[in-house]
RNA sequence: GGAGGGGUUCCCGAGCGGCCAAAGGGGGCAGACUGUAAAUCUGUUGCUUUAUGCUUCGAUGGUUCGAAUCCGUCUCCCUCCA
């Protein structure tokens, strides 16, 4: 159930209660695919930088160590360590990462492994199984993610696809969580509005959907190619045709920056392999922009990543020594990056919920990207 | 003392008369990455006034229209024999 607790401008402060527990809105999902936060960061890591979500993928799991296991050993939550709740992506980021290797048909996607190349199909029913095996707090509908461009023709018809694909997911849902043997019998589902940057094709997809009594509503398939005034755009026409009283997950995105303009246009949950993908390479987040702790200024930099900072890397340890750690390829200075960079987006997180809350949140952002801008942009 | 092998651009290492400023690694420098096929990938890495330019393949002298590549001498390293 969401809670609405305060408005400002079109951004909202909420609180997403689970069966797992509450969710504070504006949240921005920690990315563990393969139900780990790559950069050996375990779920007691995840505690200490102020995750509150973490983000596990159906299609990855599927294929190891197979969602059989996990079901066998309890579920995502006891299979990792993580009391917290987890949301589980439904595969069809796959549907685009993955083209090469799947065809779509009506019934569901045809996928070759990445892994060895046997064949692996999973429709919505799949999907839906799969994540009431993983047992997670949140299941997203399994979609098509279209690549931008596309072509309208082409966009309709995914779209159409991906509408009849929900009522398939909701009912496999339905049916999984009457089950006797489900772990988690009050899974939640969250449908996916799609559309390209077709704004008409969006808002059409969005009143149907939430038509729909899901659990909350993702905008799919943006941050795939389009610009970032052209996201923004989609995003202030379409958040509107979505409940205000169920909360708005803005799927795989993004910057520092991109989440800051979400928020102010309604969006509640967001994730993003940024950080710690960023921060396996060395790239690391402050409130003066982004640095690339592989440069060789930062050779004798005795400095934090950032003055002030409460994370594990800037407590005790330096820029130069950071730097030491990844151009040795030490696994510790990916491990600090992306604890850091972590840190950073939850600790953000929670500055905006503050200035929501404040009713302060234009000028809050407004100060943030300034200080951004100093130190170059994300 | 004798016999043989070798010294190539920051490092290792290919080249063995012109297409060589010199393959390929490594290292260095920089860039990319948005529901993670990514601890990955890309670019660059002698100098400058960017040119039918200059310097460079242990040193030096030669042969040749032309040499990292052929010859002489020197020098250093490695292996084996005494």
């Amino acid at each position: 159930m969401y809670e609405l607790l305060k408005k400002d401008g079109s951004a909202k402060r909420g609180r997403f209660h689970t069966p797992h527990g509450a969710i504070e809105t504006p949240v921005f999902m920690n990315v563990g695919t393969a139900a780990a936060i790559k950069g050996a960061v375990s779920a007691p890591d995840l505690m200490e930088i102020g995750c509150q979500v973490e983000l596990s993928n159906t299609y990855h799991l599927h294929l190891r160590p197979g969602d059989e296991v996990v079901y066998q050993m309890g579920g995502l939550q006891r299979f990792m360590n993580w009391e917290r709740p987890i949301l589980t992506d439904s595969g069809g980021f796959q549907v685009f990462s993955l083209a090469a290797l799947r065809k779509i048909k009506e019934e569901g996607v045809h996928f070759r492994s990445h892994i060895d190349g046997h064949k692996i199909f999973m429709g919505p029913e799949e999907s839906m199984q799969i994540q009431s095996n993983l047992a997670s707090t949140i299941a997203m509908a399994f979609d098509e993610c279209p690549p931008i461009p596309a072509s309208r023709e082409y966009v309709e018809k995914s779209v159409a696809r991906t509408t009849r694909w929900l009522a398939r997911c909701q009912a496999e849902m339905a049916r999984l969580n009457q089950q006797e043997r489900t772990i988690n019998k009050r899974q939640l589902l969250f449908g996916i509005n799609q559309g390209g940057i077709y704004a008409d094709i969006r808002i059409e997809h969005a009143k149907q959907i939430s038509q729909m009594e899901l659990d909350g509503y993702a905008i799919g398939g943006l941050a795939v190619g389009e610009t970032h005034a052209e996201m923004y755009e989609i995003l202030e026409k379409t958040v509107p045709y979505l409940p205000l009283e169920k909360p708005t997950y803005l799927m795989g995105v993004g910057t520092p920056e991109n989440i800051l303009e979400a928020v102010e246009r309604g969006v509640d949950f967001f994730d993003c392999v940024y950080p710690s993908r960023n921060g396996r390479h060395g790239h690391v987040y402050t409130n003066q922009g982004k640095l690339n702790l592989f440069n060789a200024q930062y050779e004798t930099d005795d400095r934090p990543i950032e003055e002030g900072c409460g994370c594990p890397a800037c407590r005790k340890h330096s820029r130069s020594y950071i730097r030491h750690l990844l151009k040795a390829k030490e696994m510790l200075g990916m491990r600090l990056c992306v604890l850091h960079n972590l840190y950073f987006y939850n600790t953000m997180m929670a500055e905006i919920r503050q200035a929501i809350e404040a009713g302060e949140f234009l000028s809050y952002k407004r100060k943030k990207q300034d200080n951004f801008q100093r130190g170059g942009s994300f």
